[in-house]
DNA sequence: TTCTCAGT
């Protein structure tokens, strides 16, 4: 490892690295033969040496270089340690003007980055603290909350202490009590005690007096059932407002409307919708669940029609730009994002509506709730005042939220709010094989398809590149000539991105024989199927939202023209990159779409990431036609079978029974 | 291994 940077390697990495706003990457090419290549050096009037810089750019480039100074002491530390300057942005974003000062008071906050390892860390560490020390409790601290953060990706929002004790034994720490209690005094882990148990010999909770020593003692005795759990704030402190402003709005709700009235916008609902409309007037917070094609969305419309009527606000919105598009269309009432309905500020992660500035609705309604995550959901019920009427509509079948938490399914087992469940199949035909194959899988079931109407195909592959051919054969040949559907009726699902039955690869393929071209305008040719990979609602006419697929009829200058399902809309600028081929998309980015057919590929690689909800959520994408490319194996029947094969582990569900009981 | 959302 070098021990010593000189000042111009450090200034050099800067640059670089394009931590100076403003600064191009010629620009930073071209500083040396303007003579500048330490911070001293530079000066406006160096600067405008610089080609093609005049006076007020350098001005510019020398106060922006000024500003980032934070960022260039941390690359003074990164790079001293041999670690990339390119870390620096996310330091400095992460830590603030100061984050060369905290970096130096403990070098282990690096780990708080993403893609930052421990041997990072390590090293950074051993730069900046001669004698540096694997048992230091900051290290055993950072470990812990890192083990929590590596939790959060698969969905949780706790972890049983024993694990977490696992993972720090396993990075060689010997007193992983001590780093336990190190993250609680830091702030940024959190303890919770175990759920009581009235079973249990002894009915003395271990004490938790603040000192730490309770859970010290249970740590140190490494668990057992009644283990501690051990949660990262921001989540542990996240599921507590769920928890709590749910019990408030459950408390302070009156009824909005009379019987009579109920039944008099209930005439085309079936009685369980019928008596999910008295419930949502009724209740502070209340469920409507389902599968697709139940008349989730009719009730809604329903609820909409008679609040209007009555002259009471309503605000609908969706976790997604689509889905909040599509609650739209249906109701024919304005529908906006969940972050837009709280009026999210950006990065930082704030929302302007909440307590202080509550949202000023009687009613608030989401769709697809099961793709809410505990953190909005802990700002919408903050930004919801007292006497609020909050509807979460959603089928808990489906994918789960990207972000952490469990929160429709927790909210169920809880049994702390109404659920109105819809059972009823609506949209395709009741005994039809994709309905019978749905149900099953819902249910937990994988019966042999049978299906002589070939409505469902089962294609055996042996691989995914053979997966991957008889995509193409289905999409191009076989579908249309058995079964009428044409290839523009069409959607290929598949689970991943990458590998020869990933989105990418099947798009090449697909677009081979469906539209062959040198997609000569930004990528792409008139007839080509795109995605839409973010929102652009605000262009003319109409805009776009994430995961929409639409088709190219023409192209401009600087412009495409994409038909969506919502209409034509000219695509220009920086949501040009906000496209990608459309052929085949990813199962999360179908979620909430519909086509008359579907061709779900599961291939081998995608094995791990099988689940009931993942497999649920593909096949339910079918109208009229689904062929399944299995080349999965055993993986599918255990992913449908189990239920479910990675459980998200929350404390909402325990917290929500616990405040009913209280309350 | 999936990738929602937001502003400048």
């Amino acid at each position: 490892m070098t021990a010593t940077v000189t000042e111009d390697q450090v200034f050099a990495a800067f640059c670089a690295a394009g931590l100076w706003p403003g600064l191009g990457k010629r620009a930073a090419a071209e500083l040396p033969a303007a003579g500048i290549t330490t911070p001293d050096d530079v000066t406006a009037d160096r600067l405008l040496k610089l080609p093609r810089v005049g006076r007020q750019r350098a001005e510019r480039l020398f106060s922006s270089f000024l500003s980032a100074q934070p960022a260039y002491e941390v690359v003074g530390l990164l790079v001293g340690a041999g670690l990339e300057a390119k870390l620096a942005a996310g330091v400095a974003d992460a830590l603030g003007h100061d984050a060369a000062r905290r970096l130096r008071d403990d070098p282990w906050t690096l780990l708080a980055l993403p893609g930052v390892s421990l041997g990072d860390a390590d090293r950074l560490a051993i730069a900046i603290l001669p004698g540096a020390d694997r048992q230091d409790s900051r290290r055993g601290r950072a470990i812990v909350a890192q083990t929590l953060r590596t939790a959060t990706r698969d969905g949780h929002t706790v972890l049983p202490a024993d694990l977490v004790v696992a993972a720090l034994r396993a990075e060689g720490i010997t007193d992983p009590a001590a780093a336990v209690v190190a993250a609680v005094e830091g702030g940024e882990v959190l303890e919770h005690a175990p759920p009581f148990d009235p079973e249990a010999e002894d009915d003395e909770p271990d004490p938790v007096d603040g000192s730490g020593q309770g859970s010290l003692a249970s740590v140190r005795a490494e668990g057992g059932p009644g283990s501690f759990q051990l949660s990262l704030a921001r989540y542990g402190m996240a599921e507590e407002a769920v928890a709590e402003n749910v019990q408030r709005l459950m408390a302070t709700a009156e009824p909005i409307a009379d019987p009579v009235s109920v039944r008099s916008v209930s005439k085309g609902l079936d009685q369980a919708q019928a008596a999910a409309v008295g419930q949502i007037l009724t209740a502070g917070v209340s469920l409507l669940t389902g599968g697709p094609g139940t008349g989730k969305s009719r009730t809604v419309a329903a609820v909409v029609q008679l609040l209007r009527k009555k002259g009471a606000e309503v605000a609908l919105a969706a976790p997604t730009g689509r889905a909040a598009k599509r609650l739209e269309e249906l109701t024919d009432h304005p529908a906006v994002t969940v972050h837009r309905l709280l009026g999210a500020q950006g990065t930082t992660g704030g929302f302007s509506r909440n307590e202080e500035w509550p949202l000023d609705a009687d009613v608030v309604v989401v769709d697809e709730a099961s793709m809410l995550d505990v953190e909005l959901t802990a700002a919408l019920l903050e930004a919801c005042p007292d006497g609020t009427h909050l509807l979460l509509v959603g089928d808990p079948a489906q994918l789960p939220s990207i972000g952490p938490g469990h929160v429709l399914g927790d909210l169920i087992d809880s049994a702390a709010v109404p659920v109105t469940e819809l059972t009823t199949l609506y949209r395709q035909a009741e005994g039809g094989a994709i309905a019978r194959l749905a149900t099953a899988v819902r249910g937990g079931d994988l019966p042999p398809v049978d299906s002589p109407d070939r409505e469902v195909v089962v294609v055996p592959a042996s691989g995914s590149g053979e997966a991957a051919r008889r995509v193409v054969q289905l999409v191009t040949d076989s579908i249309p000539r058995a079964l009428g559907i044409q290839p523009s009726s069409v959607q290929v699902v598949t689970p991943v991105h990458r590998g020869p039955a990933g989105t990418i690869e099947l798009n090449k393929a697909l677009k081979a024989q469906l539209n062959p071209g040198d997609g000569t305008v930004f990528g792409f040719d008139v007839g080509d199927r795109v995605v839409a990979t973010a929102n652009h609602l605000d262009l003319e006419p109409i805009g776009f939202a994430n995961g929409e697929v639409g088709v190219v009829t023409g192209t401009g200058d600087g412009s495409l023209t994409v038909d969506f399902s919502s209409g034509p809309v000219t695509v220009t600028g920086n949501a040009l990159p906000d496209l990608r081929h459309g052929w085949a998309i990813t199962v999360h980015r179908a979620q909430g779409s519909e086509w008359p057919g579907v061709v779900v590929v599961l291939p081998p690689e995608a094995g791990g990431m099988l689940s009931r909800p993942l497999v649920y959520t593909a096949l339910t994408r079918a109208q009229q036609h689904l062929s399944i490319v299995h080349a999965s194996g055993a993986a599918l029947a255990r992913a449908v079978r189990e239920v479910d094969v990675r459980p998200r582990r929350t404390r909402l569900a325990r917290l929500l029974a616990e405040a009913v009981e209280e309350g």
